[in-house]
RNA sequence: GGGCCAGUAGCUCAGUCGGUUAGAGCAGGGCACUCAUAAUGCCUUUGUCGCGGGUUCAAGUCCUGCCUGGCCUACCA
């Protein structure tokens, strides 16, 4: 029978450029999209640029442009180097658009009607300078419990961990400015109340591997623990999409960034023909996201929250991958190590990458280890030895020799090739 | 601290419900070949399966303790 599948990567944010190491990700999703079409499954690969925060608008005012020239800009970059390395995506839409802004208010509406959200006043470090409040990676101070000075906004080298209220001289990494403590309501959803429903999507279903269902079993829904309320407004000036039923507030990024999985399919169904419902509504259709452990949580337990509640399909799978490391470390500028895809491309194929990330991906949540010489050895002896050479001497002999008008019935080229079918595991 | 995952040939990794002499690719060694791109084909060496116990007729595979490494621990895109 024929599956209908429905593919996302998770959506690059628009502050950054593309590099090799979200490049796993969209290779892997783009090589799992193709075997799905070649074994004759019908599947739409969705994604888009995720635009949204106080990053993207500290970076517009930095730069004196609009939020919206500046995410136009980066959407045109990202779709030309995930272009660069041959991931063809079915659409590539934005979660600035006039339908995530729909789905976004649907969704809310929803999570209102189901009594899931809540008020409480935050307080909260504000630039006075930058005239926004701080998250927490953009505090740094000195330790409130060791006294390590320039620690980051919630942790400190000797292990602690704090709120960025408590940090004794913080300074704004904005502005330099100090910060000064100011409240404002924000909105919460009640994951609690969603418990029920979580847990036994996270134990009974088939949706994760079993390391991350274990991850999500033991830590969150620990039976001594509640399920945090989830923060997800931002007070004014925010670059997002303002909350209808709450004017000041806005949507915090990571509420209407996987609705960008739902509203850029919406776009794709208006330019095809399709029926969204097929889509989003179905039962019959299959939903996967492949995205990477840091945002593992968001997927599992917000997500699905969200999609049940809003009376979505929820997912059938969400594939996590673990991060690249090159040479056994961790990406860095300094060591020339953090390759972006433009990059890349100036010096070697994509298809050396592809070739290279195909062979060393597997089903675990587990890092992936780029070893610049066997990186240079697989692609010699793997691609060029074998692959370009046979391809070069098939050339040169056909050429010699001539080809003959059919292909002879030898029985076995399609009969493997139907056996190749027939044989696919349940990926 | 707690939790999870991993530890198999020089390197990167497969090993399904426990079942014969533990596998692949690369690297190393030997031979051959020319249709072929500093190629290719064939043959070939290498393992205390992290360590110690246990269960079993049988353990890389299951249980347990330990060692080592990695990751996670909610406001991170």
């Amino acid at each position: 029978m024929t599956r209908q599948i429905l593919v996302t990567s998770a959506l690059p944010y628009a502050n950054g450029p593309i590099h090799i190491g979200h490049l796993v990700e969209y290779i892997q999703t783009d090589i799992w999209v193709r075997y799905q079409r070649l074994a004759g499954n019908r599947c739409v690969y969705i994604c888009a640029d995720d635009t949204h925060g106080t990053a993207i608008m500290i970076r517009a005012k930095k730069e004196g442009r609009s939020e919206e020239e500046l995410i136009a800009d980066m959407s045109g970059q990202h779709q030309r180097d995930f272009d660069g390395f041959h991931v063809e995506f079915d659409h590539y839409g934005s979660t600035h658009s006039e339908e995530n802004r729909g789905q976004c208010h649907f969704i809310w509406k929803a999570l209102r009607e189901n009594g899931l959200v809540t008020e409480k006043l935050i307080e909260q470090l504000y630039d006075p300078e930058a005239e926004t409040f701080l998250a927490d990676r953009f505090v740094r101070g000195t330790c409130p419990v060791s006294g390590h000075k320039d620690q980051p906004g919630d942790n400190c080298v000797c292990g602690a961990t704090y709120s960025p209220t408590e940090l004794i001289d913080p300074v704004s990494t904005l502005s330099g400015a100090t910060p000064e403590i100011r409240s404002a309501v924000h909105l919460f959803v009640q994951l609690e109340k969603l418990r029920e429903f979580l847990s036994d999507w996270i134990e009974n279903g088939d949706a994760l591997q079993k390391e991350t269902a274990n991850y999500l079993k033991g830590y969150f829904l620990a039976e001594d623990k509640e399920l945090r309320d989830w923060d997800i407004s931002r007070p004014a000036p925010y670059f997002g999409f303002e909350i209808p039923d709450s004017p000041g507030n806005y949507w915090y990024v990571w509420f209407d960034a996987p609705i960008g999985y739902i509203s850029s399919t919406e776009q794709w169904c208006k330019l095809n023909g399709e029926s969204f419902d097929d889509w989003w509504r179905s039962e019959s259709t299959e939903i996967h996201h492949f995205i990477g452990k840091d945002i593992t949580y968001f997927h599992t337990l917000f997500w699905p929250g969200m999609l049940h509640t809003a009376g979505y399909q929820l997912p059938t799978k969400v594939h996590i991958h673990g991060f690249l490391n090159v040479d056994g470390e961790k990406m860095s500028k300094s060591k020339g190590t953090l390759i972006t895809a433009e990059t890349y491309l100036k010096h070697a194929e994509p298809d050396f990458l592809r070739y290279y990330y195909a062979t060393k991906l597997t089903p675990r949540v587990e890092d992936l280890d780029l070893g610049i010489q066997e990186f240079v050895d697989k692609v010699n002896s793997d691609l060029v030895g074998k692959v370009v050479n046979l391809a070069s001497r098939v050339g040169k002999f056909a050429g010699l020799t001539g080809l003959s008008e059919t292909y002879p019935d030898d029985g076995a080229f399609r009969k493997g090739s139907r056996g190749g079918q027939r044989d696919r595991t349940g990926l």
